[in-house]
DNA sequence: CTGTTAGCGCCTTCAA
DNA sequence: TTGAAGGCGCTAACAG
């Protein structure tokens, strides 16, 4: 009987790659029970599974998942699109999105947007070529073509760190609406009335700074001086932020839209001498527990990151599973107000 | 005449996927056609290359990358593997190399190891399948297995943050004991003569606290109390690494292997009222720009992660473009001391 | 449980 | 400058 598959002669340098014809011929069975034993070992008798391992072993087999991919539209791939990785709230994100994923033998494929929707598109465009199984896409600011191009992709989406009206499908995170407004009232039930407030140029940042101003015309508050400076946040611009606030008259609290222009702001503050809370009290967001060993009195708004990941790993292995539709799942992650003010 | 590639009716749905056929039979053309148009565009004539375009954009095409990969065996994927994001160093780093290889069309496919070379051999095997055109590996302690494959694998390879003897390929970076080694003699030269070291248990930072040690050795110095503490580094762990060293007599200076255990180290001795550097001095390494505006007393070690990424992103694609031979390159990026004591 | 056949969508190579 | 044939390595679907 003549064995088939004998195509190439037994590689003899190094470069070559073995393909699963190779171990098929090793091991003396078909490609497609190579194929089922490292896939479906279920589907294989143990003794038929023990040949082919050791083949693989022997041949040091590695399956070319383009291949794999391309005949299976499967390939157990996920991107990510986040603004940054610089900011350890969504660094956070994104290991604890990683962790959960590769723990099922997805890999994930990263995108920095820089916070700009053009960037994002260009991601989509270039990454969608890879067929990934499922995108995370932090934010709810798309683009149209953005936005229309995944939702008739019919891949799994997961938009994290906010809620908004119109999902694309998944959605797992907060409202920022929510935030400035429970900031305002919470600021205001300590018995605060001169705010300042100092952001970033940035959609979300916005979002809750604007939220704040209109809770706090709600209460009849007066009308707050609102800082916005350019991108990124950095130290320097929380620094810059304060000097402005303080050039007209110095409000008893500001509220910083991220936890890097806080810092910079407590950072100024210090350089003057200024008191924290008793002379000027910060309210910063994000992860501050760095600068929260340095400033016991600084307030914040804490985001965990690593839950947003998880949650968003977790929905999106649900769905390969077949366990949700899509746009079955609306997760509110929330948000806690910590405070340590003790003026 | 009858035209080819007729084999699929007109995609109604939404779902249904645009190939490369379809785009060559709207714009009346051969699929290679298409294929060239797309990647090769010098090679057609440009009222074809216009009718392509305008297909493409009719028929909202994405080029499937699996099977041009599977195809032409080039992948324009670039994996990198780092113990973790969580680290403003190697995120730097992260974000430096994806930003040089975007800009080239370069995907990139991270993965973490957690500092284990277990986790980093398991990862490699995992990404090996999708066949990149490059990998870049933080460090150069990696496990035989790990090592094997990837020379064989014959695929470029990137060492980062460190320099070593013998590298798997390129290899870009500083050494760790010449980092342990002027920090001894920088330290000594201010006068400094009872140390301590905090370090955590990761195979870099041990390296430069060894290094140190036996730098102080050769200089007679008494040998320095050593703290090594369990991976990651926390605040906390440097607060107790401080903690530690207070229990015997206390030294005049603290060494600290990383950034974030050198802020715990001052978070500790602010709460003990220890003045910085007065009472003890603090040295660190990485990125302290945070705590510097804090903390201005603090020397540390400055590494540019952006810088560590740009070069490797450069150092892959002149090898990509055929610039440059196997293990051809090796820089050396070194360091900075930055000395902020004032005492 | 295992094997056979027929592609997946693209690019390489050669021919026109 | 463009086209046709064939194959990259794998898996779905169907037989046996």
């Amino acid at each position: 009987m003549v064995k088939k598959y004998e195509r190439k002669a037994v590689a003899t340098g190094s470069g070559e790659s073995v393909t699963l014809i190779d171990v098929a011929r090793v091991a003396g069975v078909a490609p497609m029970t190579v194929s089922r034993a490292l896939n479906r070992p279920e589907l294989v008798r143990s003794e038929t599974q023990r040949k082919v391992l050791d083949a693989v072993r022997k041949t040091g087999y590695v399956p070319n998942m383009l291949a794999g991919g391309l005949a299976s539209s499967k390939s157990r791939l996920v991107a990510i699109l986040v603004p940054t990785i610089a900011n350890s709230i969504f660094s956070d994100t994104v290991q604890a999105l990683m962790d959960g994923l590769s723990s099922s033998n997805y890999q994930t494929l990263m995108g920095l947007t820089a916070y700009s929707q053009e960037r994002e598109e260009a991601l989509v465009e270039a990454i969608m070529g890879r067929r990934p199984d499922g995108i995370v896409l932090a934010g709810t600011s798309h683009s149209k073509a953005t936005i229309e191009r995944l939702t008739k992709s019919r891949i799994p989406v997961v938009e994290i760190w906010d809620l908004a009206d119109k999902p694309i499908d998944m959605m797992i995170g907060f409202s920022h609406e929510d935030v400035g407004k429970q900031v305002a009232r919470h600021l205001l039930a300590k018995g605060y009335r001169k705010f300042g407030i100092v952001s970033v140029d940035d959609p979300r940042g916005l979002r809750r700074c604007e939220s704040l101003k209109r809770e706090l015309a709600k209460h009849r508050v007066a009308k707050p001086p609102f800082e916005v400076l350019p991108a990124p946040a950095t130290l320097q611009a929380g620094r810059e932020g304060l000097n402005r606030l303080l050039e007209a008259n110095a409000p008893e609290i500001v509220v910083c839209s991220s936890d890097t222009l806080a810092q910079g702001v407590l950072a100024e503050a210090a350089s003057r001498a200024m008191k924290v809370p008793r002379d000027i009290a910060v309210m910063g967001f994000g992860d501050l527990s760095t600068a929260a060993h340095v400033y016991p009195a600084l307030s914040t708004v804490r985001i965990d990151g690593a839950i947003i990941g998880m949650r968003a790993a977790q929905a999106l292995l649900a769905r390969f599973d077949g366990e949700t539709e899509p746009a079955d799942v609306r997760i509110d992650t929330g948000f806690a107000i910590i405070d340590r003010q003790s003026a």
